[in-house]
RNA sequence: GGCGCUAUGGUCAAGAGGCUAAGACGUCGCCCUCUCAAGGCGAAAUCAUGGGUUCGAUUCCCAUUAGCGCUACCA
C-alpha cells in the first residue's frame, strides 16, 4: 500500500499573517489534496516572547478565509494532539535526555558575553563566526562549578566531523552540506524550551510527515535537522523548499512594499479566490496556458514538479487584474455585500438599508462591478451616486457649460426628462434623440453638457445608467447647481 | 567573511541541445464609444557576462557578476 502523504504547515504566531505563509499553506493544501493526504496544522510558538494566541487565531482566521482548511491540527484535534509546540515539551525534554545520554548532545555553560566575544574574536581573524565547542567536554567537576554559579546550562547538539550531508529536496534537487561548517547549535534553550531546528524534527516525526513543503529560508537549516533525524534514528522526510515572494524592488517582501499580510487583502476587499488563484501561480506553473483557476481546478493540475526554483516578486498589477476576474462573476447580491463595509466607511450607507433603499443601493453599486478590481475602490466608483455638492472639475469642464448652446440643451432635456421620467437606458437614450432632434445637436454637444452638469467631470459611466439612478428631481437639482457654478443663466 | 539557493521581456513564466523563444499581467497603438473604463484587434519588449562541451547551446559544465537566504538560547 502506497504511504499516506501527510503535510504540514508550521507558523510561528508571530505577526500578521504573512502572504508568503499563505503561499506556503496553498502549496501544501494543494499537495494533499492533489495526493488524497493529509494537511496538518501545527503552531510552533516556542519563541515565548515574540509568540501570541492573538496571532495565532489571525493565522487561523486568514487560512479559513482562503478556504485552506487542515486535517488535523490546533482546533480540529487529530491523533497527534496538541498541536501546540508549547504542549508538547515533555516531549522534547526526552529526546534532549537521549541525545544527552548517548553523548550525542552536550551541556553547555556560556553566558551570552562569553559566546559574542567568541563571535567577534573570530570576525576578526577573519573567520566564520561560529560555535568552538567550549563545552564539549566538560567534566562532571567543571558543570557543578557552573552550577552552584547558577549558570542555566542550554542543550547543545554535537555535530559530527567531515560529514557529508545530503538534502534530498523536490524543487532544488539533491543539495549537499559539508557538517564542518556547522558549528554545535543549541536544541534547548537555557529556559528549557526547545529550538525550532530541535521541535521541527522532533514533531515532524511524530506527526508522521511525509513532505515537508515550506520556504527556501529553511534550506540551509536543513542539515542540521538531518543531523538530528540521523542521531534519533528517524527516517528522513522529502523535502520541498519554494522560494521566497520578493517585492517590487526585488528584496523579501516587507510592510513598505505596501500591504503584505493576508488580513489587508482581506480588508481591502479582495476576494480570497482571487487571492489563493495568485498566490498558486507565483512559483508554480501550470501546464497549460490557463489562468484563472478554481480550487479544485489547481488540485487537479497541480504538481511539486512544476514548481519554480527562482524567487517570484509579488505584481499587485496582476492581482488586481485576477480579483477583477472574480469581482465580475458574483451576483448583484453578492457585489453589494463586498461594497458595504466600504460603503460604510465612506459615511455613504448605514448597512441597515432594506426594501427600496436596498434595491436602489444594489443597482448603484452594480454599475461600479465592471469597473473596480477589489472592494475598496467601490466608493469612488461610485461616489456620484451620492454626492449631490460637488465641484466643476477643472477649467475645461466649466467651458463645456460655457457653450451657447448650452441653455438650450438643458431646457430641452429637463423638460423630456419630465416628461419621460426614464427608468432604464433604452429610454434614456429616447430622451437624447428627442433633445438632439429639437436642438440640431449632434450627440456630444448634448452629451458632454448633461454629463459636466450632473457630475461636475467630463469622464465617467455611461449617462444613460447614471440618470435613471439619480432620478428627474436630483437630475434637476445638479443641472441647476452646475449652471449657476459656471455662471450661465437660463430660465427653465 | 563562510556556506547555500537562484538567474528567459518591466513582472509572472513556458521551454528541458536545432523553435519565427509560448501564454498572461502591465505598457503602447487601433477599433468600439458622449467621455472614462470594460471589451475586441494588433505591436513593442527577454535568454546576466565570460569560458568550455558539442556539428550546434537559452537549454549541459565551470568561473564571474548580481539578487536572496542561512550562519541566534528567532522561526
Amino acid at each position: 500500500m502506497e504511504k499516506e502523504v501527510r503535510v504540514r504547515f508550521a507558523p510561528s504566531p508571530t505577526g500578521p499573517f504573512h502572504i508568503g505563509g499563505a503561499r506556503s499553506a496553498l502549496f501544501n493544501y494543494l499537495l494533499a489534496k492533489k495526493s488524497k493526504g493529509k494537511l496538518i496544522l501545527r503552531i510552533e510558538d516556542t519563541d515565548l516572547e515574540r509568540s501570541s494566541r492573538e496571532s495565532e487565531e489571525n493565522i487561523k482566521a486568514a487560512l479559513r478565509w482562503l478556504g485552506l482548511d487542515w486535517d488535523e491540527g490546533i482546533d480540529v484535534g487529530g491523533p497527534h494532539a496538541p498541536y501546540r509546540q508549547t504542549e508538547r515539551l515533555e516531549l522534547y525534554r526526552q529526546y534532549a535526555q537521549q541525545l544527552l545520554a548517548a553523548g550525542q548532545a552536550y551541556y553547555c555553560y556560556c553566558t551570552d558575553e562569553e559566546l559574542e566575544a567568541e563571535r567577534q574574536s573570530l570576525l576578526k581573524e577573519g573567520k566564520m563566526p561560529r560555535y568552538m565547542g567550549r563545552c564539549r567536554d566538560l567534566s562532571p567537576e567543571q558543570q557543578a562549578a557552573f552550577e552552584s554559579e547558577g549558570r542555566k546550562p542550554t542543550i547543545r547538539f554535537r555535530v559530527p566531523e567531515h560529514q557529508e550531508i545530503a538534502v534530498r529536496d523536490l524543487v532544488r534537487g539533491t543539495v549537499v552540506f559539508d557538517s564542518d561548517n556547522i558549528g554545535d547549535f543549541v536544541i534547548m534553550k537555557s529556559d528549557g524550551l526547545p529550538t525550532y531546528n530541535f521541535a521541527v524534527v522532533i514533531d515532524d516525526h511524530a506527526m508522521n510527515i511525509t513532505h515537508v513543503i515550506r520556504a527556501e529560508e529553511h534550506l540551509s537549516n536543513t542539515p542540521r535537522q538531518c543531523l538530528i533525524y540521523d542521531a534519533l534514528n528517524f527516517p528522513q522526510p522529502v523535502f520541498g523548499h519554494i522560494s521566497l515572494i520578493l517585492g517590487k524592488d526585488h528584496t523579501k517582501m516587507s510592510k513598505r512594499h505596501g500591504a503584505t499580510s493576508v488580513d489587508q487583502y482581506r480588508r481591502l476587499g479582495y476576494l480570497p479566490e482571487a487571492i489563493v488563484n495568485f498566490l498558486a501561480l507565483l512559483g508554480w506553473a501550470p501546464p497549460g496556458e490557463q489562468e484563472i483557476f478554481s480550487k479544485d481546478e489547481l488540485i487537479a493540475a497541480f504538481s511539486m514538479d512544476r514548481v519554480a526554483k527562482n524567487p517570484a516578486v509579488f505584481d499587485l498589477d496582476k492581482l488586481n487584474w485576477i480579483d477583477q476576474h472574480y469581482i465580475r462573476r458574483l451576483s448583484v447580491e453578492e457585489f453589494y455585500e463586498l461594497a458595504k463595509p466600504h460603503l460604510r466607511e465612506k459615511g455613504y450607507i448605514t448597512g441597515r438599508e432594506t426594501g427600496k433603499e436596498l434595491e436602489w443601493l444594489q443597482r448603484v453599486t452594480a454599475t461600479a462591478q465592471e469597473h473596480v478590481a477589489y472592494g475598496a475602490q467601490i466608493p469612488a466608483a461610485v461616489s456620484l451616486y451620492f454626492e449631490d455638492e460637488f465641484p466643476l472639475e477643472d477649467e475645461e469642464a466649466k467651458a463645456v457649460l460655457c457653450d451657447p448652446a448650452v441653455p438650450a440643451v438643458m431646457e430641452n432635456f429637463l423638460r423630456e426628462l419630465a416628461k419621460a421620467e426614464p427608468e432604464d437606458a433604452p429610454s434614456v437614450k429616447a430622451v437624447f434623440k428627442t433633445v438632439q432632434k429639437a436642438t440640431g445637436l449632434k450627440g456630444k454637444a448634448v452629451f458632454m453638457p448633461v454629463r459636466v452638469a450632473l457630475t461636475g467631470k467630463q469622464h465617467g459611466p455611461e449617462l444613460a445608467a447614471i440618470i435613471p439612478l439619480l432620478g428627474e428631481k436630483r437630475c434637476r437639482k445638479r443641472i441647476e447647481a452646475s449652471l449657476a457654478k459656471a455662471g450661465v443663466k437660463v430660465n427653465f
